[in-house]
DNA sequence: CGATTATCCTGTGCGC
DNA sequence: TGCGCACAGGATAATC
């Protein structure tokens, strides 16, 4: 669910409030949010401060002054909350951080899918990256906030899928998720379903341009929460990019740019929404 | 090899 | 009002 925009409102939270602090206890209930490894091994985080909140893609990367690394994905219903100690542990509450001088931090996730674990190792820092990625996160592509068009052309270059599927091709570029690729795809007036090799240089660049401008001001309305406000911030709150969207979720309402209808197509399982008068 | 599909879960919203 | 079913922001292993 969430994508990159409403991780990177997260990170910021996160490096706000924890950064500098140190971490008193962590507790964790249930199997599956920590399952790559025991969670018990999460306790030698105890004892370290926070250093730094970092992100890439749709990945929470929180690094410690022990030298740990943990890691944490949202998936679809994931949230983190600054919740005041002691107050009663809403359901699905799958692990608690008590830390010096604030507020514990919770990970509640309904579906199970979201979880936490310590990297085990770094590969060599990327270029313009501080910290090394973790081995576990190699096979991500270069973070959506940062492509180039060249990475671009490369990602798009030789693949007959249709362009959303690259998009959201976590290993293409890391960040993009079904809603942002609709309004990616929009914004650089591309069909969601043209094969990706079929772009050219130029439609290569637009493309770059939207998704930069996209995520960026979607970061800036802090992220989209849907009806079902499975998507907030640290402290509750919603985002503000869903009044913004162009065409995600919108089939039959007017263009914004052209008035015809939007359409909705069916793309594999997911879905895709877009306007057949403007994007080609 | 690369592209769909099935799966992990719970909650919600819709149609009947 | 109540029930059953389809579907949901993701990632990945299995299958075509």
């Amino acid at each position: 669910m969430p994508e990159l925009p409403e991780v990177e409102t997260v990170r910021r939270g996160l490096q706000s409030l924890y950064a500098g602090r140190k971490l008193l206890s962590v507790e964790v209930f249930g199997k599956r949010t920590v399952r790559r490894h025991p969670p018990q091994l999460l306790d030698r985080l105890t004892g370290s401060r926070l250093e730094q909140a970092s992100r890439h893609g749709k990945y929470l990367l929180l690094y410690w002054s022990g030298g740990e690394t943990l890691v944490v994905h949202l998936r679809m219903s994931g949230q983190l909350l600054a919740t005041p100690q002691g107050s009663p542990l809403v359901a699905h509450t799958h692990a608690v951080l008590r830390f010096a001088g604030a507020r514990e931090l919770r990970f509640v996730d309904p579906r199970t899918f979201g979880e936490l674990f310590l990297a085990t190792g770094s590969e060599p820092a990327r270029r313009g990256e501080l910290r090394p990625l973790p081995v576990e996160l190699a096979h991500l592509g270069p973070d959506a906030l940062q492509v180039s068009a060249a990475q671009l052309a490369v990602a798009t270059q030789g693949r007959r899928a249709p362009l959303k599927s690259v998009l959201v091709d976590q290993r293409a570029v890391a960040g993009v998720g079904n809603i942002y690729a609709d309004e990616i795809c929009f914004s650089a007036r591309l069909r969601p379903d043209r094969p990706a090799s079929s772009l050219r240089p130029s439609e290569v660049r637009r493309l770059a341009g939207s998704l930069r401008s996209v995520l960026e001001a979607a970061v800036s309305a802090r992220g989209s929460t849907l009806r079902d406000a499975r998507y907030v911030d640290l402290e509750g709150a919603a985002g503000g990019y869903q009044s913004e969207h162009k065409v995600y979720g919108r089939a039959g309402q007017p263009c914004p740019r052209c008035r015809q209808p939007i359409s909705k197509m069916s793309f594999g399982a997911k879905r895709a929404y877009f306007c057949a008068n403007c994007q080609r």
